[in-house]
DNA sequence: CGCTTTTATTGACCTAGATCATGGTCAGAA
DNA sequence: TTCTGACCATGATCTAGGTCAATAAAAGCG
């Protein structure tokens, strides 16, 4: 089994692992990350089994949109989304972008709807988990519901980061955390932490921030001078990770 | 059984709730809201047993701090709390308040300790639930493991609702989603929709919101010359519901 | 109760970042 | 290969809301 830890792919495209449609959990590279962890190997078998593998979606593609009924949690298995909430005027806010292994939708189960929209970056696949048939196998997989807890308890406390950021950064510090976010989730992943591509764009990045394109842009371009990053379209690498982390002030 | 959905009492202040300090879950006038919702009789009398209800906490007073190790989840009993994290070089974002029936310390499930301070805005109790304790009762009782993520799913969804607030919306729309939110939780705890107190400061207010003190202070005034809320120091009523749901833009 | 500290209000001024405007670049379609 | 539309960069200008300052009103407290 892949240990993905320990190992830097040449790629650095998250769309471009190529998997297996079919794999299961315990042969998937995202094991270490992802919901199976801790499970003994029948439950494992259990999990597999409701778990549902066909689906593939194109860029701009959603995975559901607001409203609709919630059924199921998904988990990125390649590729990348965001999540949107809109207000009634139409102005919306990126809420999250999701990477392999990453859940989405577990804002829905509260009102058996979903409240918001998920889009593909990219190509991607995802696992789906239809959460009755899930509720239903916890009952005898305790460990599959702390599992559960604790994923949701994890997207909670980086939403309670993000209310930090959205209230009292400056630009320069949203921009900073957000590419220190973004590494070390890459490289938590086996990918390289300082050479990563930007899946979405400027305008995707000016919205989930908080701020305006321009100011995205003009940043890109400061940070560049001040040689704490290098950026050419969507490929960037981060040179100065010592400064980044300081001007974040986490 | 109170049935608070259907009462208004004459007191608005949640900390005036006279609550014998250890009446069990189904006698508890919260019980509507609150975690034992769906359970069966046998069940609740289990919970009630984990459930420690001792505690009683002043104005200032801190239910956690961050960095202590993460034990429990508390309910608010009465009164009031509010949660903060905190940057680097010590600016603070308030990333909620708390009003009886209500959760605190979800975020602090994944990594075993709290990332926020809890912290009290009046005198206020709570039922301390110990979470490895709900987790070994919750083995048998899938309702219980339930109530739980749904939960943590609905205060995953309103913090999305903040990140909308926080990153697109102007001041007045920020001050108005912020009262008719407090409208709506006191009047699901039987409370007036309309004429309440506000047991946080000014500062609070404008931390949370990503404003001012000034830039509060200057609304509640204007929002009162422009007859949609009434206020005066802590007491606030609000005048004109409609305009004020059409502000706050969802 | 008066004294001190904290909290709230209001005005004058300023700035970070938004908005507007223009031109460049790149990817896909024909 | 040119065309088209989306995306990106950068300069000029503007403004919502922040900051600073002074005063007033509450809230603790000996």
């Amino acid at each position: 089994m892949a240990q993905l830890d320990n190992v830097t792919p040449l790629f650095k495209d998250l769309a471009k692992i190529e998997h297996d449609q079919n794999v299961a959990c315990h042969d998937c590279s995202l094991y270490r990350l992802c919901l199976p962890l801790g499970l003994h190997n029948n439950d494992l078998v259990k999990l597999d089994t409701i778990i549902k593998r066909s689906n593939s979606y194109q860029r701009n593609q959603s995975l559901f949109t607001a409203d609709k009924n919630f059924i199921s949690i998904y988990v990125v298995r390649s590729g990348s989304f965001k999540t949107t909430i809109a207000a009634s005027d139409g102005r919306e806010q990126i809420t999250g972008f999701y990477f392999p292994g990453e859940f989405i939708g577990l804002d829905a189960i509260h009102q058996k709807a979903y409240e918001s929209t998920a889009e593909a970056l990219e190509s991607s696949t995802v696992c789906e988990l239809p959460f009755e048939q899930m509720q239903e196998i916890g009952k005898e997989m305790p460990q599959l519901q702390i599992q559960m807890l604790t994923r949701l308890s994890k997207e909670l406390a980086s939403d309670k980061g993000l209310m930090l950021l959205l209230g009292k950064k400056t630009a320069d510090e949203k921009l900073a955390s957000f590419l220190l976010s973004l590494s070390k989730r890459f490289h938590a992943r086996g990918f390289s932490a300082v050479d990563f591509h930007l899946s979405m764009s400027r305008s995707d990045i000016a919205n989930h921030l908080g701020l305006a394109v321009e100011t995205v842009s003009r940043l890109f371009s400061r940070f560049q001078e001040e040689q704490l990053i290098r950026i050419s379209g969507k490929e960037i690498s981060l040179l100065d990770m010592e400064k980044l982390e300081v001007l974040c002030g986490e």
